[in-house]
DNA sequence: GCTTCAAGAACTGAATTCAAAATATAAAAT
DNA sequence: ATTTTATATTTTGAATTCAGTTCTTGAAGC
């Protein structure tokens, strides 16, 4: 069962190596202290890391080859974007994610990919939607074949490529920023069969409004269709228990 | 005149003291490099940093009285917020806020306002109704004595207001940074008559599908109350002239 | 006069140092 | 035996230091 997690949780790090993040990768430089970030971060998502407890400093600087200036600098970073907490004079500490605000991140989530549809159909290129159709049916394939993991995947990507051929750079990197905050359990969720059903069916009417360009359906699908599956969804399953303030 | 814009911007920095910003202020623990990052985003918005430059490090440090090591801590936060560029080797510039980043910025908070609308309606409660109410009246009499400043002022209350009420901790804090990051060109719009008259109209039926806790016309209504602003308002005053890229 | 190059000064990035605070350990008292 | 107090150790926050890079200045060459 832990091994499952376990394996479940590298593939969503994996994941995130395969689509927006290291896509949008050409315009980021390497600074010591990003590079620090991006591997805490990818510690914090893979459990090596716990949340809610503390951030050993020492052990990172030797573990990573860098002294405390580049890792402090790296955490001052993380604490903004949610992913640790700063406590006077005690460090920071891994941030616990909690049902609230995975259910509050979500939400926000489908109101950016609502915007993103909208946006999307005045902007998206042949080739771009080409693109997504052919995610469409691997997406297909995976749920005949009851490959969740791949499934996942597969659907992460369409909403990428809707996000990015959005063409509006604010929104794709807040949405970067929010999909990066719930990475460690959105990918460890387990979809019931009747969600699932429903999920795959928003896919289809998302496919037709954007060949159509209705912005307008588009954007309502969207809108719901991450709410619900906050709603509909085991949830519980998706927050680690010990995460639950 | 530019005594004039020197005076506008002091007066937007002034609002933000007045409403978002502070009344999160409880939850926030005083770092120094959180200190620092205030100060230079209030120099950002006051013009005393001129977008386009280089941050003066040393100049900085001793103003502020600290040492560098807080003050590049801060510049990593600015960093990943957008205010500055880290440039290898050359330090920290300035962000130039382009007339694209500006439209893009107020398209995602007009989406993030839409769904604060509708979850206000779930969870707003009478109080902060009434409050609301209290701006609105307060706004329109702004309005009828074009008192520009002061309805820019009160208009940005109610929207936080609709925004603190949506119970979304995610989502106040997306809206408010994102919202510190136009600061410096929003409140030295010029509305147009024509565009004032329909952001007023606008205004009263946001608190009617308000008072009816109607959520599916008060987010549609939020969705195109700023984007509308951005096509009608005379937009190119509104970023400056040499933030054009 | 203008460009090119070189030496020095200033600045940046990151390691190191140091004082203050927190934590752990050990001794004393109940 | 358990709690309290005192001391030592570790950790943190921030200043300082230092090597490497960039920028400035000025002389040499065209």
């Amino acid at each position: 069962m832990a091994g499952g997690i376990d394996a479940c949780l590298s593939c969503s790090a994996m994941l995130c190596t395969r689509t927006l993040d290291r896509s949008m990768d050409k315009i980021k430089q390497n600074t010591l202290h990003g590079e620090v970030a991006v591997r805490i971060r990818d510690m914090i998502d893979a459990g090596t890391l716990a949340p809610g407890s503390r951030v050993p400093e020492k052990q990172l600087c030797e573990q990573f080859g860098v002294s405390r200036t580049p890792l402090r600098e790296a955490l001052k970073v993380l604490a903004s974007e949610g992913f640790v907490e700063l406590l006077p004079n005690r460090g920071a500490r891994i941030s616990k994610l909690t049902i609230d605000t995975l259910q509050h991140t979500l939400e926000v989530m489908s109101a950016l990919e609502g915007l993103s549809g909208e946006l999307a159909c005045a902007h998206i290129s042949d080739a771009e939607l080409a693109n997504i159709e052919a995610l469409h049916y691997q997406m297909l394939a995976y749920y005949k074949n009851t490959n969740m993991a791949e499934y996942l995947l597969t659907n992460q990507q369409i909403h990428e490529a809707i996000v990015v051929a959005s063409r509006n750079d604010v929104l794709i990197d807040v949405y970067k920023n929010l999909n990066q905050r719930v990475r460690r359990v959105r990918f460890s969720a387990e979809l019931s069969r009747e969600y699932w059903a429903k999920a795959v069916q928003d896919h289809e009417d998302i496919i037709a409004a954007l060949r159509r360009r209705d912005s307008e359906t588009l954007g309502q699908i969207l809108r719901r269709h991450l709410s619900d599956k906050v709603e509909v969804s085991s949830l519980a399953d998706m927050a680690e228990p010990k995460n639950l303030l």
